[in-house]
DNA sequence: GGTGAAAACGAAAGCTC
DNA sequence: GAGCTTTCGTTTTCACC
């Protein structure tokens, strides 16, 4: 019951902390405080428990990729042949600098990756990459229009 | 080619700069500064124009999910009846807060979305009512594994 | 969880190249 | 235009209650 004892560990309070961390992980601890009817040292211990617990793995910019020039989002499925480890599909697929997104799934595939690409012929060329992977037997590629929405937590 | 003219104003320093901040949104200017052999306040110019500019869009906390007990996060292609607009796709789903992202594509599906649930329950109830949505025709979800890895910028 | 002091940081001004 | 240094107000951080 050790991950009940975690959970138990968080109260409304924190909920609170990490809503406000989310929106502007730059929010100063004093800001939080007077929110919530707490001094900024409160506000720290709880932020600094938070991070070690690891329900706040860190913090993040948001980058705006389409301003960056990088205007290329691809799904792409990945088919395995046989039966293969996550470590192996991780410690393939890692070396590839354009994966932004990898995971294992139940289905028909057996990981899907979000790639990111300056342009087609640099998408084509990761791809290409990608698929003369020995692990990989076959993949289906979904190309992003646009991205209307993102939500990092619901 | 006001484009080219966002494009043109950054250089190597600003990627380094960037590339700092989303490993971790709360170093310190003198930090990034002393990386770079420049001083704090030369690093801030150089951040307040990247914010303006809109290449940082803002700082936010990464949250683990799995900790905070959200453990279910599906994959869902929406196939929808004959042509919407990406304004009637966003404005019918945005309502449910359920959905971390979504973005429209050019494939099979119209539209692919990352639903984020407590569990297999408030998965299942959150896939009826999104399914019950005149536009949305049919789905076909993917069920995630594990998150192998997450890179914010590639 | 609060308080207060010391250290570190951020913001703005003036100056140099 | 881009950067450096100084200055000052704020924030963080640490002790202790």
């Amino acid at each position: 019951m050790e991950e009940a004892a975690v959970h138990a560990e968080r109260d409304d309070i924190d909920e609170k902390v990490i809503a406000r961390l989310v929106d502007d992980a730059r929010t100063t601890y004093a800001d939080i405080g007077d929110e919530l009817g707490l001094s900024a040292p409160a506000v720290k211990r709880r932020v600094d428990r938070l991070r070690e617990v690891g329900v706040i793995r860190g913090f993040t910019a948001v980058v705006d990729l389409d301003v960056l020039g990088w205007r290329t989002e691809v799904f792409v499925e990945i088919y395995c042949a046989g039966k293969i480890s996550s470590d192996d599909i991780l410690s393939t697929l890692e070396r590839h600098p354009e994966i932004a997104d990898l995971c294992t799934v139940v289905g028909e595939p057996d990981a899907i990756v979000r790639l990111l690409a300056a342009d087609t012929q640099h998408l084509e060329a990761a791809l290409e990459r990608i698929r003369s992977e020995p692990l990989v037997l076959r993949t289906r590629s979904t190309v992003v229009l646009s991205r209307l929405l993102e939500r990092p937590r619901a």
